[in-house]
DNA sequence: CAGTGGTCTAGACCACTTC
DNA sequence: AAGTGGTCTAGACCACTGA
């Protein structure tokens, strides 16, 4: 935990706690600064942080302030959100997360899928096709395929479980990035069928992802549809 | 232009013209600061763009290098993408941008979207329904509300055209962020008409934006139904 | 015109990778 | 052990806001 991080921490718990409310200026930087008994430089890393997540924005000449977000933005109901990619099951935080798997398999990727992971098509890949359903209702399909050559060991019993788990505490990798592409579309006829679709009015939000480890290496290409009446990607930019 | 905007922009142009190729190490901190005459804390900042733009990577104790990207994720045919929020006009480019006006008015909000706007639901809002054609096909229909009390002099003219470019050149107000939420949905038959849908494939890919300017107001509330086989999302996703 | 955040400098020391 | 990027300091000057 670096400084800027637990400054940033600090500053986010007092705009939750409403110490500095919504529209309202925070402390200057150099106040910031005897405050927190730090350099400017680090204050403004930690600033960095929470305009980066939304939460505060900055005008120069003039002062910091808080973001005002609507209790609408900030909690949606019904809806599992997306805004980071730790993993779908770290996402759902306590609510139960269990899989059905579909396929497990090794194979020579797609022509498409190799590129996309920057692998041979004569080179293997773990290929996993599996259901996951929160609290017993199925929300999403996944089709992930990773390289065998940098992840190793996927049992049954990890796809059943959590990959990102296996990749981050058992072969110690770290995620690092990844590329997201979001469309719309509809269910396959198997695919009504594992999401229980039996409404006209629910589709597929689809998510093409690429993947990437600390050393740059490419770990997964997957593409997850989810029920479009439990999922929405929720994303904030700058510019 | 800043020192660091312009070493990012000339970094770009290198990887892009393949003077740094994939994967390649680029040259590290302390001899692109001999290379520019300059400070690290400015390469640093060049290079952090870089990183948010998801062209390259970083290795502590190791150095910086070109992220590999599939050609397939760099161009997607057929696809209009917006990985910004620039307005539909400027992301388009070149291509013809034209727009079929449904509604244009000046309106009490409803209740939810007065809450997303921060704005009460007795001051007055812009009010326009309309479907952007590109080449003279529709791709979307905007749903658009914008507080009258931040944006003003909106004409049917304007919104024929381009009420972003409007807003910047005529109002001069810079756009600061934006926060969206993307959906999967079902056309209405309106949007079915409106969109020219004929085939049972094609569903909504729906964009829920809040966008704030400079000084952090909040001046649009919009929700974008885009063609499902004509439009993506792109996002890049940094740890 | 005073006050604020934005850019930039010239350094120090640390954590991690690589050999 | 050497080399790299990550964190942090102490300061300077600039661009913009707002009274």
């Amino acid at each position: 935990m670096f400084r800027y991080e637990e400054i940033a921490e600090d500053l986010q718990k007092k705009i939750k706690d409403g110490v500095y409310k919504t529209s309202e200026k925070l402390p200057k930087e150099y106040e910031l600064c005897d405050q927190y008994e730090t350099s400017r430089t680090t204050i403004r890393e930690a600033m960095q942080l929470l305009e980066n997540r939304g939460l505060i924005f900055k005008r120069r000449g003039s002062g910091s302030y808080v973001k005002s977000i609507s209790e609408e933005e900030e909690v949606r109901k019904g809806f599992l959100q997306s805004s980071q990619f730790s993993g779908f099951t770290k996402d759902m935080g306590e609510q139960k997360v269990s899989s059905q798997i579909i396929e497990f398999a090794v194979v020579n990727p797609p022509r498409e899928i190799a590129a996309a992971l920057k692998m041979s098509v004569e080179d293997f890949a773990y290929y996993v096709c599996r259901i996951r359903l929160v609290d017993g209702e199925p929300f999403v399909v996944e089709y992930t395929y990773m390289p065998i050559q940098v992840i190793s060991g996927v049992t049954k019993d990890t796809v059943q479980k959590s990959i990102y788990a296996h990749i981050e505490n058992v072969l110690r990798l770290k995620i690092r990035s990844c590329h997201r592409i979001a469309k719309a579309m509809m269910p396959t006829e198997k695919e009504t069928e594992w999401l229980a679709i039996d409404d006209g009015s629910v589709c597929i939000l689809a998510i093409e992802q690429v993947a990437y480890l600390d050393d740059g290496r490419i770990f997964e290409y997957s593409v997850s549809h989810h029920r479009s009446d439990k999922f929405e990607l929720k994303t904030i930019t700058i510019r």
